[in-house]
DNA sequence: ACAAGATACTTCATCTGTCAAGGTATATTT
DNA sequence: AAATATACCTTGACAGATGAAGTATCTTGT
């Protein structure tokens, strides 16, 4: 893992909403995907993760629910509210702006 | 201000130094910097910059002189060191590549 | 002359997000 | 039987950011 964790604190409600943004999940599945799709140079730790789930359904962006898994581990699902999208969509924005002003302010 | 400070989180060393690597400053002088080169959607607080500017003492990346005004208030000026440079480097290479992480893990 | 505001630095207590470490439980592979 | 993978959860501690407060000097407007 190469890249440190304050670079990425913030983002980590907005990674998570986008996850969902494109189907319902849960938390296992969602960390795996991280380490795919950054070819593991991320992790999104598991408490983290988990700290993360608490704070958006307490705050409407997302539910919960038990999955119906016959077999294996249980596994509780998440998915988006449409609060949840809206808040996506600003925290995005908010990205795209940080990215700006970042680049105003190092200069690369 | 509209950017929450977790976006910039993590970012503050590397604004600093980036400042510092231009030419020597001082606390109040970047504090206002930041301000202009952000059109004020930005600010990075007194607490917080003066705790940083402590922290890279620290690390060995800056060294601090009492300036010589012979009028107005006194100002600590910041040197970037040797060290300072390659940790600069290195840190905006690490802005680099979490930027490609996030993008990839936000799809924008 | 006086008040207000700008310049300039400092410390402390508090808040928040992250995470190491530990725990629980089931299924599969060796 | 043991190891590994799947899957979730909690607790305590840490680090960075910040509000609030304080100190001191200089400038500007009335």
């Amino acid at each position: 893992m190469s890249i440190t964790s304050d670079l990425i604190r913030g983002h980590t409600d907005t990674i998570i909403l986008a996850h969902l943004s494109r189907g319902n999940s849960y938390g296992y599945e969602i960390n795996k995907a991280i380490l795919t799709a950054t070819g593991r140079r991320y992790e999104l730790k598991e408490a983290t993760l988990y700290t993360a789930f608490r704070r958006l359904e307490e705050a409407g962006c997302i539910v919960s629910y038990w999955g119906d898994e016959t077999t294996g581990a249980r596994r509780r699902y998440y998915a988006i509210t449409p609060y949840g999208r809206e808040t996506h969509t600003r925290l995005v924005a908010e990205w795209q702006e940080a990215r700006e002003l970042i680049a105003a302010l190092i200069g690369e």
